[in-house]
Parts: structure tokens; sequence; C-alpha cells
DNA sequence: TAATAAATGAGACTTATTCTCATTTATTGT
DNA sequence: ACAATAAATGAGAATAAGTCTCATTTATTA
């Protein structure tokens, strides 16, 4: 684990720092979408806040970190790995998890025809796109409130 | 104008103010997706910051109005209209604007089944998804750097 | 029109993120 | 291994979006 964070940041000709594999092996061992409150709590004060961002912000710099908002306005951000194919995201609307989902190959293959449509339509060139799910957990979720 | 944003309100049994009646208007003249800081300037000072932020949540409340995170993380509100359909949205990841799309019917119902599979591959109960694609104007965007 | 509840404005407050700057650390060439 | 140099860090100040408080104003209703 701690060749592999090591590796990810000589690859990407970013100097090997302390906090940078501090946030990093606290993202490959979460191993999902994580919140930056929880990712803060997983470093336990061992990055600085400042340190900590600017570490994220790097990370996104070198495309290996993907970051969106949950319906709850949190920060979410995910490491981009080698194997770690194109997926989506499912969010529980009350116990605020994030889950990765992979769509189908023929969904996906829709999606880019749709979005070959759009881009002429309007005139743009369109580099990415995300499909959101929203909803409930509906089962033995311990932060869930079963009402 | 100022008739329906009144109607609005009135069908929805929220009082009707002053400060509702700005914002649903400033809301319908603009007609398209707006980030609060475009909304803000709008409206000019006419409406105080704090109400216009409750403003914005009485009309979430009544489901009309729709809340999004941009890109650059600016927060995007648009009115619900009834005539308004099911859409999704298309981001200029240069200038920030933000375009309605609607995508074909074709598509949306493959969407459908696809979530159908999610809700029972997760156990989850899935009310609502998004799909947002992120690109670049390439042409007569006064405000895109056309670098 | 008076009584009552609801909404507003002004500004204080909270809190996520960014910024500053003095210090520490990594890198590179010797 | 070492010194020189550039880059990264930590601590905390600054910024700013959004929320909250409370005294005052406004809408509703009878
Ligand atoms: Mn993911
Ligand atoms: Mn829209
Ligand atoms: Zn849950
Ligand atoms: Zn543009």
């Amino acid at each position: 684990m701690s060749q592999s964070s090591r590796k990810i940041l000589s690859e990407h000709s970013v100097s090997i720092t302390n906090p940078r594999i501090l946030v990093l092996e606290a993202l490959l061992d979460f191993g999902n979408p994580i919140t930056i409150d929880e990712l803060q709590l997983k470093l336990g004060g061992s990055v600085a806040k400042s340190t900590l961002y600017r570490v994220l912000n790097d990370l996104k710099k070198i495309n290996i970190l993907n970051e969106f908002t949950s319906p709850d306005n949190s920060t979410v951000v995910e490491l981009i790995l080698e194997d770690h194919s194109h997926h989506h995201h499912l969010f529980c609307s009350d116990c605020g998890e994030v889950i990765d989902v992979e769509l189908s190959e023929e969904f996906e293959i829709m999606l880019t025809k749709e979005i070959q449509k759009v881009q002429k339509k309007f005139n743009f060139e369109i580099t990415d796109h995300r499909v959101e799910m929203f909803g409930l957990c509906t089962d033995e979720c311990a932060n869930c409130k079963k009402s």
C-alpha cells in the first residue's frame, strides 16, 4: 500500500511527500467515494486542513481524483484508478451514502449517441457526463432512520 | 407576469408577499437556469439576502424550484413549471452557462430500465435521477475565452 | 379595521475553502 | 553525503455562501 501510493505519485511526476502519501493511502484504504469530513476523520489530524485541500487539488490536477457534490451538499472525492472503469453514482438521501454503480454497456452506448445529438444541436464539445441516481437505502442500513 | 407569479403562489397556498413575487418574476423572466449570484444581481438589492434564501427554500418546499451545483461549484436554480417537462443539463466548463436539454424518450425509457436494475441490485428505492453533460461552447459565446 | 400569525431586513454567526507567510522538506547536481 | 534551490507544509487569518436571531413590518382572516 505504501508502495502503490508512492508509485502513483512518481508516475505522475509529483513530488513524494508525507501528506500526499497519507491522503492517498486513506483514499486507497477506504476504497469508496468518501466525504471530505470522513476523510478528515480518517486522517485524524495527521495532515493540516490547508494541506489536505491542497493535496486534493494536486490529485485533481493530475486527473486521479474525482470530486462531486452530494445532494446534502457535502463534497465527495474518489480516486480514479487504472482498473476503475467508467461508472456513476447512487446517493441515499437519508444517510448520505454514495455508491458506485456501473450501468450496462448498451446503456452507455445509447447515452453516447444522445450526447452526439446534443453536441450537434447546441454546438458544444461535450467531454464528460454523469448519471446520478437519488433515493433511499431500504434495508439494513445502520445509519438510515427507519422511520 | 405579475399575475402568474401571484397565481403560482396562491395555487400552492403560500402567502403572497413582495419578495416572493420579485424572486418568482426574476426567475420567470430569466427563463433559464440561473446562478444565485446572477439572481441577486437581477434583483439588484430589492430583496434582502436572508430573504432571498428563505424564499428559495419556500419554493423548494412546494416543489416548484430545482436546485443543483454546477461544476464550478456555484448554486444554480430553476423553476419547475407545469409545461416544463423532465429534462437534463449541459454545462459549459468555460463560461459557466447551463443549458436545458431534453433527451429522447427511448433514452429515458432505457434509463428507467437501468434504474430498475440498480434498485434491485442495491435494494434501494430510487426516486430521482439526473444526467449531466460537461463541455465547451464552441461557438459565438461572448463570455467564453476563445483561446 | 383589529387581531394574529407569518414574513421580512439587517446584520451577526457558522463553517467550508482559500490564502499568507514563516518554516520544513524534497529534489538535483556536485 | 551535502548544499543549494525550489516546492510543500502547518498554523491560523481571511473569505464568502448560507443560516440564524430578533425587532419590525406585512399579509390574512374575520
Ligand atoms: Mn465512484
Ligand atoms: Mn433545467
Ligand atoms: Zn441509508
Ligand atoms: Zn461558453
